[in-house]
DNA sequence: CTAACGTACAACCACATGGTTGTAGATTCC
DNA sequence: GGAATCTACAACCATGTGGTTGTACGTTAG
């Protein structure tokens, strides 16, 4: 298992998740791949800001990328967001500690 | 239930996460509460800029600060990370129907 | 072959972000 | 009361971010 850069990592991936465009694209290309052409016609941008926000993605390894024809489909990949997912669980897990604790205290107070 | 700018909202949440020094507060006040001045003293920069983290945290709505005398008691608020977690795994969802319909794709080749 | 299409990337701009120092207001300690 | 402590916030600076336009290059269509 690779340990290096695990928290680059998570400021890639919660970085690229911080913005409304990159959650729909991910959205949309989990349900089914697109190429950047056909996602750039949905939003009110250029194209190269699109393609940019795809490659922010990209780098957060949460979409990516096979050549088809000209066209690049962009596929959701679902491990990092799996890996986020768990991260998340972890701070609850924390969280439910300490409600554990506080509970344990009011015990002992009656 | 209020609709209203729940994109920001996770904009805010999401841009929040994206920072080690942030993340890292978090998790020490999750466990358990923390003055300001005692995060500060953490982490190798100035008063000032572990008071803007918390000031990030804050408008996310992971923690909140009650008053103490002179001290202002972080504490990691749970709510909005569980609203994060609900979401990962909505695109989680989404995710594991599209696998499905592959699954289906492929049963009729066979 | 040529034209149109899809992509990548550089250069640029306005604005946000993460850090600094300095100042000022409450609160507590002696 | 006066000093020390804790917090908040303004002003400033370097760098990053999200957008633009323009250009270049490979691939497909006619």
């Amino acid at each position: 298992m690779v340990v290096d850069s695990g928290v680059a990592d998570a400021d890639r991936v919660f970085h690229a998740l911080a913005d409304a465009t990159r959650r729909d694209i991910l959205t949309r290309v989990i349900r089914s791949g697109m190429s950047v052409s056909e996602l750039a016609r949905l939003y009110p941008m250029s194209f190269a800001a699109v393609q940019k926000h795809v490659v922010v993605l990209e780098r957060a390894a949460l979409v990516s990328k096979t050549r088809r024809g000209r066209e690049q489909i962009v596929r959701g990949e679902v491990e990092a967001l799996r890996r986020v997912a768990r991260l998340l669980d972890g701070y609850e897990r924390l969280w439910r500690h300490r409600a554990a604790a506080i509970e344990e205290i009011l015990k002992e107070e009656q």
